[in-house]
RNA sequence: GAACUCGUAGCUCAGUUGGUUAGAGCGCCACAUUGACAUUGUGGAGGCCAGAGGUUCGAGUCCUCUCGAGUUCACCA
């Protein structure tokens, strides 16, 4: 043996001598215990298929293959699933910026061959991942590898939105959507974000119809669509105001009356006590205008751009209609005064940033809160019981924020990565309410409402051409696989899911489809491990989806680590360039030094800092550990059956591994991996050792403690742990090795 | 506006459900060492555990308040 561990030298042959024993398999590992065996498994939160690992999977990994490996030497039915998502929209977006690289945009594929050209991307990537993810030394059984698209979970998928759409959890109606007018889909709650910014308070002159010199000043930060409005609101108890209630003034822009009603909603004290209601394009409005039944007329397109309401300004993007409304208006005088510092918050669109436009379209939404099913106050009850509990400093508190304040879920994303919606529009009777896009017999774009197309073109070649539809909500539809098969003509949903809809139903559509017999083995799943940053979006919605079709929380515990951040505390981002990719550590310092440097001394829900400092310092102990073999493998074990320090260190070190197993199964891995560290380093190395040395304990016992310390460290380091093993045992190995008591 | 987290050695962080004298890694100082390991060993300096009150025989740990840092949610005409 060297005097150093090269860690490039172990690692492939060791990670293939466990694939060939089969040691990731549960069904090959039924061992030790005779009896009954205890289920334990973790679903691998499936990384997006788009981009190389970062360090927060090294994380996952580091955390997910300890606590399997520990399980699995205890002789628990273990089972650690891996898997890859098709990530819908983040997939997109990124392959159309590869596009845009080579300069070509998504407009000029069909969907066909864009959803395929992703396919292969999604693919090649995917088997990145997957190799990256053997490198760091992950025990997952690859024989049940699932991807997210895979034929039999796309079905089950399906299935699921069809039962929801029976139970009535499923509806299709026209809400106010989350609109991002450059990544061309809308979004849910979740992925809005918020951005505070100082920008112009208008204050807007609208003449009163009756007596024209006179005028109601409205303030607004949103002047472009003014000329969609119909209606001003007071506050009914305003005094200063509410002799206005009943009165008409003129729109500004179209001159056309708009009438002057009440409603609470309005506070007398903001602005000026009186607000314009634009329902079409604020959330606020939009429900004063339900209540009211008022007219919502469209201002703004799904491109951005003003709609044919808005006379000589039609066709404008918003930002170039509002310098040239405000110009106009100011020239006619009726702007009062412009406030150029007022702070203000805009919804933006977490993956391009570009402000959100609330737009009224027609949508599937989940219905999370039905009066005599409701899917969060399920999911409370599961965190109130403990059939579900959470590891992660104050998160079961967010969570339950979360779960009591959720509004429905919009599912629908126009996008063309994902699952397509199994939903069938009933043309016949409808023509006019449906407008689609679709390629004709030459292959040229085109589109309108299904009225006007029907007049030159066949419904099968609309139909096969078909690249988007947008029904109005009054269209009848089905929800199937395939056309329903009546006498009515009907064309598909072009929309998919939420790429959240199918992963919040990963741990009961993967269990189903592996082998036969794992849901029942091993569903509900003993943990979900996951970064604290998508406990909404992920946790929350298995939570929601898995208790609604299994009657079970799929998990009983969550472990909600940390983001790792820099040496010194400071978020990782390219711009900042102090992103640290777990890969080339891996090659530099072994896949043992990266993982027990994020793991050692983490705690759940708190941010870890790591360095290169720190993958040194445990570089050094895979180093100590290999050193610390060669020592005893250097004496010869015949020579001194016992010594009289054997009892204690004996005693001691049984000690140590009941305290790592109490550690390990209360899920505190950063101190269990710490105590480790310590007892390897200065018990074992600086006094066994070199009690041995002055023959105060025995080279058996010493051998014995040293093949005990390669089973504690083996869930951490597992690697350089196996390469000493088989060093002391050839013919064993320490995966399969029982945990010592 | 609200919730959550954090504040411990020069830096980055632990502190195992309240229990001797508060720990680690890195850094610093001195010394050692040619048969496990310099990716080493021995010894050392360095902390009013943010501050103030409280509970307790006992508080870094529990409670209240203050200050500071960060994250998230909500509202905004």
């Amino acid at each position: 043996m060297q005097t150093r561990y090269i860690p490039e030298e172990h690692e492939q042959k060791i990670y293939d001598l466990w694939q060939q024993a089969q040691a990731f398999n549960p069904d090959h590992n039924k061992q030790k215990k005779n009896g009954k065996t205890k289920p334990f498994s973790i679903i691998m939160p499936p990384p997006n298929a788009n981009d190389p690992l970062h360090i927060g999977h090294a994380m996952f990994v580091a955390l997910e293959d300890t606590l399997t490996r520990f399980h699995r030497m205890r002789g628990d039915d273990t089972l650690w699933l891996p898997g890859t998502d098709h990530a819908g929209i983040e997939t997109q977006f990124v392959f159309e910026k590869k596009l845009q690289k080579q300069g070509k945009s998504r407009f000029q594929f069909d969907r066909k061959t864009l959803y395929q050209m992703i396919w292969q991307y999604v693919q090649d990537n995917s088997n990145t991942a997957v190799d990256q993810i053997k490198k760091l030394g992950a025990s997952c059984d690859w024989s049940r590898f699932k991807f997210m698209l895979d034929d039999d979970v796309v079905r089950l998928t399906k299935e699921t939105f069809t039962k929801m759409h029976e139970d009535g959890l499923i509806y299709r109606d026209i809400r106010l959507v989350n609109y991002c007018t450059k990544c061309g889909t809308s979004y849910s709650e979740l992925e809005v974000q918020s951005l505070e910014q100082t920008t112009n308070l208008y204050y807007v002159r609208y003449p009163l119809l009756d007596s024209p010199k006179e005028h109601i000043v409205v303030a607004t930060t949103r002047p472009e669509p003014i000329f969609a409005d119909t209606h001003l609101a007071v506050h009914p108890k305003d005094k200063k105001h509410r002799q206005l209630i009943g009165k008409q003034v003129c729109n500004p822009l179209t001159q056309k009356p708009m009438s002057i009603i009440a409603d609470e909603f309005v506070d007398p004290k903001f602005g000026t006590g009186i607000v314009k209601l634009t329902p079409a394009h604020d959330a606020n409005d939009f429900a004063v205008a339900q209540k009211h039944k008022l007219p919502a007329h469209i201002a703004i397109t799904r491109e951005g751009k003003l709609t044919e309401l808005a006379g000589k300004y039609a066709g404008l993007k918003v930002a170039e209609a509002r310098i040239q409304i405000v110009a106009d208006l100011q020239t006619q005088g009726l702007i009062e005064k412009i406030d150029t510092s007022y702070k203000n918050t805009v919804k933006i669109c977490y993956k391009c940033s570009r402000v959100i436009e609330p737009l009224p379209l027609p949508q599937f939404f989940v219905s999370v809160n039905k009066p005599n099913n409701s899917l969060t106050k399920a999911a409370l009850r599961a965190l109130a019981n403990k059939e579900t509990k959470i590891y992660g400093a104050g998160r079961e508190k967010i969570l339950k924020h979360w779960l009591t304040n959720l509004h429905d879920w919009n599912i629908s994303r126009q996008i063309v990565w994902g699952i397509r919606m199994p939903v069938w529009y009933q043309t016949d009777g409808y023509e006019a309410a449906i407008t689609v896009s679709f390629l004709n017999k030459k292959g040229e774009y085109t589109s309108g409402t299904l009225g006007e197309l029907l007049k030159k073109y066949s419904i099968a070649t609309i139909k096969k051409g078909l690249q988007s539809l947008l029904a109005d909500a009054s269209v009848p539809y089905q929800v199937g696989d395939t056309a329903p098969s009546n006498s009515h003509n009907y064309l598909p949903e072009t929309d998919t899911f939420d790429t959240w809809f199918s992963s919040a139903q990963w741990p009961v559509t993967t269990l189903k489809t592996t082998k036969q017999g794992d849901f029942a083995r091993f569903y509900p799943t003993t943990l979900m491990e996951t970064g604290y940053d998508i406990l909404p979006f992920w946790v929350m919605r298995m939570m929601l989806l898995g208790i609604y079709l299994t009657g079970k929380s799929p998990f009983s515990e969550v472990y909600l680590h940390g983001l790792v951040r820099d040496s010194h505390g400071k978020k990782m981002s390219k711009s900042k360039g102090n992103v640290v990719n777990p890969l080339d550590m891996v090659e530099k310092y072994g896949a043992d030094a990266v993982r027990m440097a994020l793991v050692i001394r983490s705690t759940p829900g708190i941010d870890k800092s790591v360095g290169e400092r720190d993958f040194i310092a445990m570089r050094n102990l895979t180093n100590k550990i290999w050193n610390a073999t060669r020592y005893v493998l250097l004496q010869d074990r015949e020579d001194s059956p016992t010594a009289p320090g054997d009892v204690v260190v004996e005693k001691k070190r049984a000690q140590l591994s009941s305290k790592l197993t109490k550690l390990l199964l209360t899920r505190k891995i950063g101190v269990a991996a710490d105590v480790t560290y310590d007892a390897f380093w200065h018990w074992f190395c600086d006094d066994c050792i070199e009690s041995h040395k002055k023959a105060e304990i025995s080279t058996t016992c010493l051998s014995a403690t040293l093949q005990t310390f390669l089973q504690l460290l083996h869930p951490f380091m597992p690697f350089v742990t196996e390469v000493c093993w088989r060093e002391l045992c050839p013919d064993s190995l320490l995966i399969n090795s029982a945990w010592p008591t």
